[in-house]
DNA sequence: CACCAAGTACGAACTCTTTCGTAGTAACTT
DNA sequence: AAGTTACTACGAAAGAGTTCGTACTTGGTG
């Protein structure tokens, strides 16, 4: 099993947000829905570059098509918000998960919809008392 | 109300860290639990300094006693960790608190205990149907 | 009083991240 | 074939954060 890449950084993971929503797509593309979505400007090398230093940090993944290259998240949405939780948990929430939880479920803005909170309390159920089919928790 | 300072750094939030656990404390006696607590040797002027950069921020207050100067946190442990939760929550988890704390409870090592699990699940509760004596939501 | 110990202040080096300009290259267009 | 356009590669500047050395100050000690 490969060692997972090192923590995306801000800037790295504004391109990953936008590799996970919409699929594998050229620079041009990326850095066109970069602009049109924030109302930052970024330019077009910037985002080449920061896209070619993910490619040598394996977050993500590159194929040639004709001149142009196709860029592909190399890591799972899933696998880098529980690795950013994990850091966050330790630097800020003395390493409790939980405390980090009912924070997050406590701030203003949180806003959880019916279903969602139904979603959550299923989790709890499945932590309290595991069940015999239960899928392999995502690592 | 004055505005909230800028969110901590990670060197920063190291010595929150150690002021929200133990309370007021001098440069010396933060830099020894530094060195203490972590394997990480830090010099005695870096803790200093950064103690410095967080009272021009407004994280931390100093207060002369004689010769050194005590230092204690100026913002709470609970706004500081919202303020970092929002933070992630817009830059990885789209938004969505629920898809945070569904990610944060499914990860490996979260490991609620019971007690924990029933206070997520009055909040869960209190969401859902807010009683008429429910204490503001800490801001 | 001279010296030493223990503080604070501050500049500066070093690293990491972000941003962009410039150069090079290959395909179209006329 | 020359010129324009659209791309990648790369170096480097600018910014942010972290670390530490050095200088300065002050209180205590012989």
């Amino acid at each position: 099993m490969s060692p997972p890449p090192a923590a995306p950084t801000a800037a790295e993971l504004d391109l990953l947000r936008l590799l996970w929503t919409h699929g594998p797509a050229t620079v041009r593309t990326i850095n066109d829905r970069q602009n049109t979505v924030a109302g930052r400007e970024v330019g077009y090398t910037t985002t080449l570059k920061v896209l070619q230093i993910m490619t040598d940090k394996g977050l993500v993944l590159r194929e040639a098509d004709g001149r142009q290259h196709i860029y592909r998240a190399a890591v799972a949405e899933q696998a880098a918000q529980t690795q950013l939780l994990t850091t966050l948990v330790d630097a800020a929430f003395r390493g409790s998960a939980s405390q980090l939880v009912l924070r997050a479920l406590g701030a203003p803005g949180a806003a959880p919809s019916a279903d969602e909170l139904a979603q959550i309390r299923a989790l709890l159920d499945e932590l309290e008392n595991p069940s015999p089919a239960s899928p392999a928790p995502t690592r």
